[in-house]
Formats: C-alpha cells, sequence, structure tokens
DNA sequence: CTTTTATGATACTAAATAGTATCACGTCAA
DNA sequence: TTGACGTGATACTATTTAGTATCATAAAAG
C-alpha cells in the first residue's frame, strides 16, 4: 500500500510522467519504454521502480520479460489530498469532468 | 506562467503540502507559517518560494510583513495533466466530487 | 534616533536524486 | 550446448535539493 508521498514524488519527474502517458495506450516492456528516452535502460529501469513504488504502475513477468502496466488506482491518494482544496477548485472539478466526457465523444 | 513542471515539483514535498493545507484556512506570514515547523524560517521561505514558482499560492506585502495565500487555481496545471487518464479515473472522479459535496454539509 | 521585528539574500553542508557503467543471471533460440 | 537477449543489481559520479548559519535591509515602536 503505498503511501502518499510516494506517489506524489513518482509523479513530480517529467520523465515518470511521459512514462504514465506511454502506458495509457499500451503495456510495455522496459526495454520498449527505454526506446522512447535518450538515456539508458538501466535509468529508465529506476523510473520504473519509482512508478511501481507510489503504485502507478504494475509489473508482471513473462519469460524473460517483465511488462509494465498502468495501474488505474495508482491516482487515488493524489486525488484524496486534493480532496482538501474542496472549497477552491470544486467548480474546476465539475468543469474538468465535463471536458472528459466531452473529449471522450 | 508556471510550467507544469513546477507545480508537480511544489507538491512533492511533505513540507509544502502541509503549507498548502494550512493556508487552505487563512492566510499567513512566513513567520507564522514556520511557527508550525521544527525547522528555521529561511527553510520555509525557500519552501514558500517553490510553492510561489509553482503557482499554488501568491504574496503580498503588507508594511514589513510578506503575506502568503493559497491560489485557487495553482493546482489547474496538474488537473490538467491528471486529464490525460480519464479512461481510468472518470468513475472515481464522480465519486470524489460526490464526497465533497456531502463534507460540505 | 534607536531598537526591535520581519523579511531578503548569500554561502555553505548533507542528503537525495538522476544518470552511467558494469556484471551476473535466467530465458529463448539455433 | 552455445550464445544472444532481457533483465536485476551494484557501484560510482554529478546534480539537485533541504536545511542551516549569517548578514543586510526595511518597517514599526519606543
Amino acid at each position: 500500500m503505498p503511501q502518499v508521498q510516494s506517489t506524489f514524488r513518482a509523479l513530480a519527474d517529467p520523465t515518470r510522467r511521459d512514462i504514465l502517458v506511454m502506458l495509457r495506450d499500451c503495456d510495455l516492456t522496459i526495454a520498449e519504454v527505454a526506446e522512447n528516452f535518450d538515456m539508458t535502460r538501466a535509468a529508465v529501469k529506476k523510473h520504473l521502480t519509482v512508478l511501481s513504488d507510489g503504485g502507478l504502475i504494475t509489473t508482471r513477468t513473462s519469460g524473460r520479460e517483465r511488462i509494465n502496466a498502468l495501474n488505474p488506482q495508482g491516482i487515488d491518494p493524489v486525488m484524496d489530498w486534493l480532496k482538501y482544496f474542496d472549497i477552491f477548485w470544486d467548480d474546476r472539478l465539475a468543469t474538468l469532468k465535463t471536458e472528459i466526457e466531452k473529449d471522450r465523444k
């Protein structure tokens, strides 16, 4: 059960946010993720570990490959925390939900 | 106009998130914020600068005091980014909005 | 005017972080 | 079996970050 801190920390790096966007479309092995970045596979692996610690991704092994997938519930701790600002961004929240539904059409 | 990265970074530190929670109730000077932490005023000042860079707070000067206030729109870049995960957390968003309205009663 | 108070700013230290290089290990294929 | 491939893990370096200490400046109070 990841702490809220580990989730916020995982989201704080642009490379890791890019990885999450990639995983939104399809699951990827470490090597496949690394192809999209100008850094070594080992560095990408570290980012994936941080994302896993933050509960934002899950991993499963298939033979010698490790497949990374987005964890739908991973964002929950962040959302729970943001709730503290309800009196300020409640209206915005409603607007966002409308935009999401519009995008899906 | 703060970049999304500076906002995510500002949120990634537990001390800074605590400061935001404090400012949710009332505006505070640097010294008043510092009273709540076991660290020097200079350290708190640095955190406030990061929060300001991230657009999460605004500051105004009153005499020799500098008053820090929560910026309602500061969280927008983060919310915009989270929109990318719409297909996963749309249902959760609706649930959260319900909880917020319930809490307000 | 003198003193106190709140802040701004700089220099410095320690720890965390992002990255590389390297090697070991298990799996798959010829 | 032999080797290539994908990964795990460690050691190392450079940068960023969180914090302190210190001093300068400006405003409020006497």
